[in-house]
DNA sequence: CTCGCCCTTGACCCGTGGGTCAACCGGGTG
DNA sequence: CACCCGGTTGACCCACGGGTCAAGGGCGAG
């Protein structure tokens, strides 16, 4: 393929196909374990095919990952009320994250392969950045109000993401057997606890009930 | 190579420098970028001598992660003061697990490619669950006389696992331009305010002060 | 009907890199 | 000195899987 043609809609679905044979066999055995033949067989189309919509595996990897990435996005934005308190938005934030990974293990199974490579790290790198731009000008104005600890604003941020992410990870790979709501939960307790400059803020935040929004597919 | 030999000393000299190229070459181009032949060249011998030594790449990976696990126990260990409570000694373990982590970035950069392979996965889990079961234990202990935070231990010891994890991970891929002694004092803070029941607690626990054991070469 | 554009096929090419092997070196030992 | 054994060499083999390509199908427009 040359770059990005114009698709018929037979041709997106066809696309979609094996974007989404690949990400099932990636998540299943591992991305350097998938060749494109196990994806096209998936598929069930000719291995030709495959360079009719992708240049190579790899591209098709990182079309993946950044369609992934828009909708975690997505998924967040609509957890969060922006008028609420900053620690209380943060947690939001936290608690769909969780809930987002966990609905789409499979994706983020796959987004941890990329460390094998090298030119992944910084497609990675792009992800989480975003995220924890978000997080960080949220924890500016709660120090700024006096709700979160007085630390450097970026680096509590990277606290926050790496918690999502970790908790993330040991849930995905079955070290965690618990139902998510309650993971979540979890997560943005000790998120809160974490950043809370005082208990009684952490506890008038963690009073807030929070409706879990339901995961579009 | 059949399983394990005996090596004259010439012999195991040969097979740590062949490890020590090989982890330099995995750490600045990843695993599967890493050939066989890149590793022998690197090191200066012929590529037949790799199977004198190791069963094949994947061997030879296995035996790095290993290594390394030990080192990094050993490190803990020496750290932790077994008399103080048990809050202060986590903080221990966890600023002593960030210490060593940067002084070993190369290492641990390594650790994460594991996930490439659905076959590294419980190798990697492994590791992170030795770590995972001293912390809880020590968690069980502090709900028990009231010093941490009554929830699940387990959770709770993957939250500071994963901080340090994550903390270590985002330090060593750069983003975090911050003199290792610094991070791990703000990790160290960080476990502590999310684990305490209350602010005296962690008050008086951040109040010790931790003199940095220097790391063996 | 027929032209042309997407889409689809599967045989084929070929570089790469894992793994083997027969031969060779050199120092310690009887 | 002769022998042995751990260590070492590099040419060679070959399967695997990535990427190519010429040709064929089918559907919509004109």
């Amino acid at each position: 393929m040359s770059d990005d043609r114009r698709l018929t809609a037979q041709g997106q679905e066809r696309k979609d196909q094996l974007l989404d044979h690949a990400a099932e066999l990636f998540a299943e055995r591992g991305y350097a374990e998938t060749r494109i033949l196990d994806i096209v067989k998936a598929a069930g189309v000719a291995k030709g095919l495959f360079y009719w919509y992708f240049e190579n595996k790899e591209a098709l990897f990182r079309e993946l990952v950044e369609q992934n990435r828009l909708r975690l996005r997505r998924a967040q934005a609509q957890a969060i009320d922006p008028t609420a308190e900053p620690l209380l938005q943060i947690r939001q934030g936290a608690e769909a994250s969780v809930r987002y990974m966990a609905s789409y293990a499979n994706f983020f199974a796959l987004l941890e392969v990329e460390n094998m490579d090298k030119a992944f790290a910084d497609e990675r790198t792009k992800g989480t950045e975003v995220h924890r731009g978000d997080v960080a000008a949220l924890i500016e104005v709660g120090i700024a109000d006096g709700s979160i600890r007085d630390e450097p604003a970026d680096l509590l941020a990277f606290g926050v993401v790496g918690t999502v992410g970790y908790y993330g990870h040991f849930h995905r790979t079955g070290r965690m057997p618990l139902p998510v709501d309650e993971l979540a939960a979890f997560v943005g307790r000790w998120v809160v606890c974490s950043l809370a400059s005082d208990e009684q803020i952490a506890r008038r935040v963690l009073a807030v009930r929070l409706d879990p929004e339901p995961i579009p597919a």
